[in-house]
DNA sequence: AAGAGCTACAACCGCTGCTTC
DNA sequence: TGAAGCAGCGGTTGTAGCTCT
């Protein structure tokens, strides 16, 4: 596939400075983009695909570097909820932070959450012994497809009935062998059945508009008069994180 | 002080979707 | 309409630095 044209192979590896400063040249002169022509323009034996992840992860402007806040892992969290490992996607909630970064974040959290205490390993295991034995683990593509199966139910709008609501229970505890990881699969599964009142678009806009990092826009002008989303201002000037209005429904996830 | 284990981060790989011809 | 190239995404791996024993 393309990506530049590979010699005798691409130089792979950690980054010089000076390499560093010749793709920021380029990117000065060229803009983002046309990734695949920066070999030929600047001399440098790197891919077009490696470039172009050194540029987004480490020397765009305005990148953010350090621990995420916990105001950041709040977001994280939630945003992970919502839209699962769409790690771009949640990034763009995050200005300053990218993919990558919230990625390994959540991968380091997440492993941390997987060794969690004992006491919680015996509450699983407890709960475990409660469920009938499983055939999940002979039949693993067959049994996911039936969770998604009973999910698409959950979110249809429709009641979900007690008989899907236990199959479902049950197979967040096969699925989620902790407390916390349970816990999280039904704070995802809340957001989902309450996103589908909402259009994914006003929700975007109203929870962050981007553009308005220090909320000069005019709050009242969104789309639809739709108003749920995060008080940007609120959250810029007090470090809060709270919601305009909440709607009907808003799934409780701290 | 030294080795083991852990964490955070950078980078690569493979896949997918979009665009162009 | 299909093939090829490009761009982007998510998963995975490698490693430097830190902490613990």
């Amino acid at each position: 596939m393309g990506w530049g044209i590979p010699k005798q192979g691409w130089t792979k590896g950690p980054w010089t400075p000076e390499e560093d400063m010749l793709l920021s040249e380029y990117v000065k002169l060229h803009g983002e983009g046309r990734w695949s022509s920066v070999s030929k323009s600047t001399g440098l034996n790197r891919s077009g695909k490696s470039c172009r992840l050194r540029w987004v992860n480490y020397l765009r402007p305005g990148l953010k570097k350090g621990q995420l806040t916990p105001l950041e892992e709040g977001i994280v969290v939630e945003m992970h909820a919502l839209w699962g490992n769409r790690w771009s996607t949640i990034a763009r909630y995050l200005p300053g932070r990218t993919d990558n970064e919230i990625k390994n974040y959540w991968r380091t959290h997440f492993k941390k959450k997987g060794k969690s205490s004992k006491q919680d390993m015996e509450k699983a295991q407890t709960l475990k012994q409660k469920q009938p034995p499983k055939k999940q683990e002979q039949e693993p593509q067959e049994d996911s497809m039936k969770r998604e199966t009973i999910s698409d139910e959950d979110t249809s709008g429709e009641q979900m009935s007690s008989e899907v609501q236990e199959k479902q229970e049950k197979l967040v505890i096969q699925e989620y062998p902790t407390l916390e990881d349970q816990c999280f699969s039904v704070m995802s599964q809340d957001v989902a059945s309450w996103l589908d009142t909402v259009r994914e678009d006003d929700f975007c806009f109203s929870l962050w508009n981007l553009d308005d990092p220090k909320g000069d826009l005019d709050h009242d002008h969104q789309p639809t008069g739709f108003s749920c989303g995060i008080d940007s201002r609120n959250f810029y000037n007090n470090g809060d994180f709270r919601l305009a209005d909440e709607p009907q429904g808003w799934p409780n996830l701290i």
